[in-house]
DNA sequence: CTTGACCCTAAAGTTTACTATAGGCTTTAA
DNA sequence: TTAAAGCCTATAGTAAACTTTAGGGTCAAG
């Protein structure tokens, strides 16, 4: 059984069928073999390129960046290790740099949400309230700007 | 010189007038002062709430969750400290669970450049493009996070 | 006092990434 | 054999996040 039509990929995949049509109109994903009445028939690495999409695209990559990571597969004829390489450095940076900055985001708030006292109290004069204004470099309060 | 037109804010964020008022119109960037001939004009909190709603988005945060975060401000006056900590920790646990997914990738990536020679030669037979093939799905799914 | 760089609003247009609709074949189970 | 469920293409519609356009005021320099 190594053949999926498009719903059971879809459910696989935790999409839908419009969408995968979609993401292959865009060259996204590969254009399946079709069954002699014209079905997509997918396999494992259809399984395996969607995942990455969806995955690429949870991280924040637009669909245009997703292809780039993807056309390292498909102009192999073309390129070199070098190019290839270099692409995907690129991209590890990228990466790289989300990461450092969600990791500035996540640590400013969690020692926000620790100093909370959570309780059931006007929200008034909140520690996560106070801290966001020095540390997240929020504005916070609501006097009339001078 | 507290006072800054919409072009300075623009040019001192990296954005631009029209996004400015975008943000503005979505309740994003409180409205500023005007002066005697309507022009906005900003000070410095402008400055940091343009930084964080740029910022929140580059972590890819919608402009509704912007606004969600935002307002965490705005309405202290009517929430208890139990709904902003838990707000607060709802966003922590989104910025965590892409901090892991960002990891996977990351590492997935790592190991494949790492077996990549790099050289100026045809990437036919490129160790990137067979990772990416065959298994780099597989192995993204069953990493486990550093 | 006029010219050019800025600013204003309102409204229409664009891009990205889907999502839905219309009309029509295919497969499977009763 | 027929009815539901699933698939097909093509095209239109939607939501988010801007971006552009149109038509007009403002202000400092020359």
């Amino acid at each position: 059984m190594t053949s999926l039509r498009i719903g059971e990929l879809a459910e696989l995949t935790q999409t839908n069928n419009e969408t995968l049509r979609f993401y292959e109109s865009k060259g996204l994903l590969s254009a399946p073999r079709r069954s002699a009445s014209g079905y997509r028939m997918y396999n494992q690495a259809s399984v395996d390129q969607v995942s990455f999409i969806l995955r690429a695209k949870r991280m924040g990559f637009s669909l245009k960046e997703v292809g780039e990571l993807l056309s390292l597969n498909v102009e192999k004829a073309d390129s070199t290790c070098r190019e290839v390489k270099s692409l995907a450095e690129e991209k590890l940076e990228v990466i790289q740099a989300k990461i450092e900055e969600l990791y500035r985001m996540r640590s400013a708030l969690q020692q926000v949400t620790d100093a909370c006292c959570g309780a059931d109290v006007s929200a008034a004069s909140c520690s996560i309230l106070h801290a966001l204004e020095s540390d997240l470099g929020v504005e916070l309060k609501n006097e009339p700007i001078p």
